[in-house]
DNA sequence: CTATGATTCAAACGAACGTATGAATCATGG
DNA sequence: CCATGATTCATACGTTCGTTTGAATCATAG
């Protein structure tokens, strides 16, 4: 097999890339640095993967194929399951974010790198990537959102998708800064230590995602102009 | 005064740069994208503000500087009008975010275009963004985190502090992609027109804030190792 | 009406960018 | 063990980047 320094150095810079790309976005980081941290000649990416665009789909690809895959195997099984029963809003709450989460402790499947590359790159301005990841993401979303719908049929279905969407915003900022508390400002989460971080953010963000999904409808009280009457 | 030319310089300067930095990221806007748009010399950004990166801070502080007093302004007022009694958590979170999302209607203050700006930014990886940030919004942050404190003494305030962190995140998310839904994954908000969904925004995603602020707590159930008891 | 300082302008700087090239080096199949 | 195709390498290409420069133009004060 010819295949071995191959495999090898696409790994390599697909590794380096995930982490330089995280840390300083696709536009801050260079083939240069990309090459130089991976250890590998600065032609290597342009001739395993064509160019910037396809390496990063590519850094992608090989960590959302599975996990999207692995989410909807979660949704089928629990379904199955329930034979025709609608789930409970807590189960597709977990199926998706909790499936997401969890990839923090599995370093083989990109691990903590990938999950904050991930968040950060939900506002990445870069039309190719907003795009690319709508297509990744596509088969997902529609299955979870009917999942919602049947679990959540008194709730309007607009207000589902919007916080669906919520949801998304809470976890991908979440994910993105592990640090990001005390760049916000410093604050400092007094117990909290590295370890110690994501074993309870993920319980931490489930309550805190479930509270908003199942809260009281918002009230579209009168015109839509102004509007100052809020609920106290 | 020699002013007239120079402010209005200044003004076309920062609000092409606001547009095109919340359309393309900082990275990804050039400095002749920015003096093309604002139909300025080239020259212009250096002369008037020294470099780009200064140029990007005199953006936010132009817009933030008058958010965060009135954002503490609204708070002294609720605690003027509360004498010594806690706030209700509503009036906080609104005081804070009901406070930026107003902003949207306000073209004066930068309006939807700033509030996408924003709220991309706050994942942004360019370590002088985030550490600029992190200084504009420290006193503020301080000031709501002890009002929540106050006015859930019930609640661990670590908790606090990271309902706080998901709110802001929920936020940001939804400004920074009003069309993210259809980016996401392209789901398309039956009713949703573009006046309509910034109106509509507000309520609901206070509802979905409030929801996940006053979720039950989460349960650490058997501490994974290093048993850290904490509190259920 | 001229002198002065502020602003604008066209042009250019060196550096860094993503990409392409062709020779050198490698591992393997015949 | 040599021929072949895959991979690595040093190097260079053409652009674009942020910034700088010095002259031209402007508005005002004396």
């Amino acid at each position: 097999m010819p295949e071995v320094r191959h495999i090898d150095t696409r790994e390599r810079i697909l590794d380096a890339a995930e982490q330089l790309f995280m840390e300083h976005g696709y536009e801050g980081t260079s083939m240069r640095q990309i090459t130089g941290e991976a250890v590998v000649n600065l032609a290597a990416v342009n001739y395993h993967f064509g160019s910037k665009e396809s390496l990063m789909q590519e850094v992608f690809r090989r960590r959302l194929d599975w996990l999207n895959e692995e989410r909807l195997r979660v949704l089928d099984g629990m379904e199955q399951a329930a034979g025709g029963k609608p789930l409970k809003a807590s189960q597709i709450v977990d199926g998706f974010f909790g499936t997401l989460l969890r990839l923090a402790d599995d370093k083989r499947r990109g691990g903590i790198v990938f999950l904050r590359l991930l968040g950060r790159t939900h506002t990445e301005p870069s039309e190719f990537i907003r795009a690319f990841l709508a297509h990744e993401y596509a088969g997902v979303m529609e299955r979870y959102k009917q999942a919602l719908f049947k679990a959540l049929p008194d709730v309007p279905r607009a207000e589902i998708v919007w916080r669906f969407h919520f949801m998304l915003g809470a976890t991908s900022y979440a994910i993105a800064g592990t640090d990001a508390l005390r760049i916000v400002a410093d604050w400092d989460i007094e117990e909290a230590d590295t370890v110690d971080r994501i074993d309870r953010l993920v319980p931490r963000l489930m309550s805190f995602l479930l509270g908003g999904l199942r809260a009281p409808l918002p009230q579209f009280d009168e015109a839509p102009d102004d509007a100052d009457a809020r609920a106290a």
